[in-house]
DNA sequence: TGTACATCAGTGAACGCGCGTTCACTGATGTAC
DNA sequence: TGTACATCAGTGAACGCGCGTTCACTGATGTAC
């Protein structure tokens, strides 16, 4: 049952994708090998025609997830600075979005990546400085801006999950939201804030009505 | 080999130490249920005469975890906010405290967490509510601020963690750091985050000191 | 207070299970002539 | 262009291993008399 070189590749490239997403869903160590062959379509023994560990394989999807998630960032500036600012205030919102296959690893798992051999950390740190360096570059007026909210948005997405209220979950997502906006546009004036908060009113029904705020 | 009632009780808070502490340096799904018995001192075969399942003792230890980091905050408030704000920039900074015991379960597991029973997550979610709450009663001027400086230091922490080049691992800490001590501090004022950079670069040396600042 | 006995914390062997990995095999592909 | 053969992607059974969990057993504890 041998493929040709064009198969090979692209099956090859399927696993990848298939990897990264059941990672970000699941995890990367309560994923087995199986179970990701599987959702390629194929059987458990030809893993290893493709890849030599399933550590290697968990720092390919890493990077490839990076890319993605780089990807999605670059596509959303390309409507200027209030689209690319739009694209990471709908990825502290809308749930479907957040757990949808363009997220970032470092947000879907990222203690485990923290934990991970040298091999995978080093392609979520080459990713992680693209993909700083594409906010500074887009949007906000620094890395260390760019840095700084990065953290944020990981530290309140990862919060919001963990959380068992949908309320509570909500309320980080806003203040982060709210916060991160205000830093990106760079405004200082206190009573700004009170702008961005109306803003946030505004959309407030839409939350009511998602269907489980706290979700997996 | 029956013990006193006294002595069960402590050995049932010793496995929960024991557990709390390898989830928090190895991972939840990384951290074997003989390990844990071993830690405190006995053999794997006695763990069900304390819990039900590993993942009741897994909730036991997320809210240990969180109180004992509760505690720890509420202590290093009692010297008053100065102290405490210093409380969080050691946090920030210190590899060794970032590393030791009293390290915040969210923080150190925070993707494992999210993906956890809801027991678990029900845990963590009530040490959350009470960290938050004792956050913005002594130091931060709202529960908003805490929730916010919050989620920054877990998302800087999380990912200086990843990242394999400790130079920038260094600077997601410092950028946290600083905007998170102008946050607490309300500083509204654009000079005065020059100050605080002042104030950073005189802790440069320290910095650069650091065994190895990107750590596992 | 002393004796007899039920309780149960802790031990260590054993259980089934799923994991990452290996391997003999299949058969289409790509190549050498 | 056609034929013969080496290659190798993919299959599915099997491997050893470590996991969470169970269990028969031990012997000190706590209790009933």
């Amino acid at each position: 049952m041998k493929k040709s070189k064009a198969e090979t590749a692209e099956t090859r490239k399927r696993i990848v994708r298939a990897a990264a997403q059941a990672f970000r869903s699941n995890g990367i160590r309560a994923t087995g090998v199986a179970e990701i062959m599987s959702a390629a379509g194929l059987t458990h023994g030809g893993f290893y025609r493709h890849f030599a560990s399933k550590d290697h394989l968990v720092a390919e999807a890493c990077a490839a997830g990076m890319e993605s998630t780089l990807d999605a960032v670059d596509a959303s500036a390309k409507d200027g600075e209030q689209a690319f600012i739009e694209h990471f205030q709908t990825y502290l919102w809308d749930r479907n979005r957040r757990d949808c296959l363009g997220e970032c690893p470092l947000i879907a798992m990222g203690s485990e990546l923290a934990r991970a051999d040298i091999e995978t950390r080093r392609a979520a740190t080459t990713g992680y400085r693209e993909l700083i360096s594409s906010m500074a570059a887009k949007g906000a007026s620094n890395s260390g801006a760019a840095i700084f909210a990065f953290s944020s948005i990981l530290g309140a997405l990862t919060i919001s999950r963990i959380v068992d209220d949908p309320e509570l979950s909500n309320q980080i997502l806003m203040e982060t939201k709210k916060r991160v906006t205000e830093l990106w546009l760079k405004v200082s004036e206190p009573d700004a804030s009170a702008t961005a908060s109306d803003e946030l009113a505004k959309e407030a029904d839409f939350i009511e009505n998602l269907p489980n705020a706290a979700g997996s």
